[in-house]
DNA sequence: ATAAGTGCAAACCGTTTGCATATTG
DNA sequence: CAATATGCAAACGGTTTGCACTTAT
């Protein structure tokens, strides 16, 4: 659920209140890693008219107003989401393309770490952490084995 | 420098050793964190004709063979280098863009716990890492203040 | 000689753009 | 009524594909 003050606050910048752009939003907050295609399709089951160019422009002004962000979690189009949720990492899988979710606490060391040397902020959240799963590291093993 | 028995390894797979597969490697030997389109204008240079498919499909070819892997900086082309060189991590700023390189050593704890946690195997270079650089940090930090 | 590799052109996916039309404040 | 937002179509960048031709073995 997304408090409703947005819409002031998009008023207060200049911008309009649109049907299109309260769909975008709402498809997001009831889509959980959507990517702007989805989000298309879940916005055509109630506007069927609308078009991807409005969708790729109004996210990028939810992003603008803290609304919305994205991630990336593979090769493909990104995955949008409430920037209030997703309070996590992903890890997926170089073989089978799984992607598990991780504590952001996971890499708090290793955050403060690169804080301490670089003085560089990490966002862990944006990209996916890359590697191989537990599943697919025993396959392989097994296939070295025999 | 590439060592040469990769020549006699192709061909033990039944591969074909051709002028345009060993200009690729040079140059991807040459340049570092070269793009696909980086890659074919080097290879140019000494070959006029070859075509970007080439590349594309000989990359794929050298990543297989394990002489070359991929590294996905930003949103842009990945880059590509030679496998055994390249043992850094990348910390790219979401503002300035700026990509600065860091020891893998740093994230070592932090994968260790990924391994106990969820067997996870990770591989910190084919993702950058997001976040801010200590400079666009404190840009944002004075302009708040004031 | 024949299987593998290449160049070319076309198509792909995800995204952005210019512009004429429609809608909001 | 004016400024903003939309839909549409065209173009984009990066990548992949089918196919006829060439080349390595």
């Amino acid at each position: 659920m997304v408090s409703t003050d947005w819409q002031a606050d998009l008023r207060k910048r200049g911008y309009r209140l649109t049907p299109q752009r309260q769909l975008v939003l709402e498809a997001v907050d009831r889509l959980e890693h959507s990517t702007p295609d989805d989000i298309l399709a879940e916005v055509r089951r109630t506007a069927g008219g609308v078009n991807i160019s409005t969708v790729y422009r109004t996210l990028e002004l939810l992003e603008e107003l803290g609304l919305v962000s994205h991630a990336h979690l593979g090769h493909g189009a990104p995955t949008y989401h409430l920037a209030e949720r997703h309070q996590h990492m992903h890890l997926m899988c170089r073989d089978c393309e799984t992607v598990v979710e991780a504590e952001m606490e996971l890499a708090a060391p290793f955050t403060q770490r690169l804080r301490e040397e670089f003085g560089f902020e990490t966002d862990m959240k944006h990209f996916a952490i890359f590697g191989r799963c537990a599943r697919c590291t025993a396959t392989l093993k097994q296939e070295a084995g025999s």
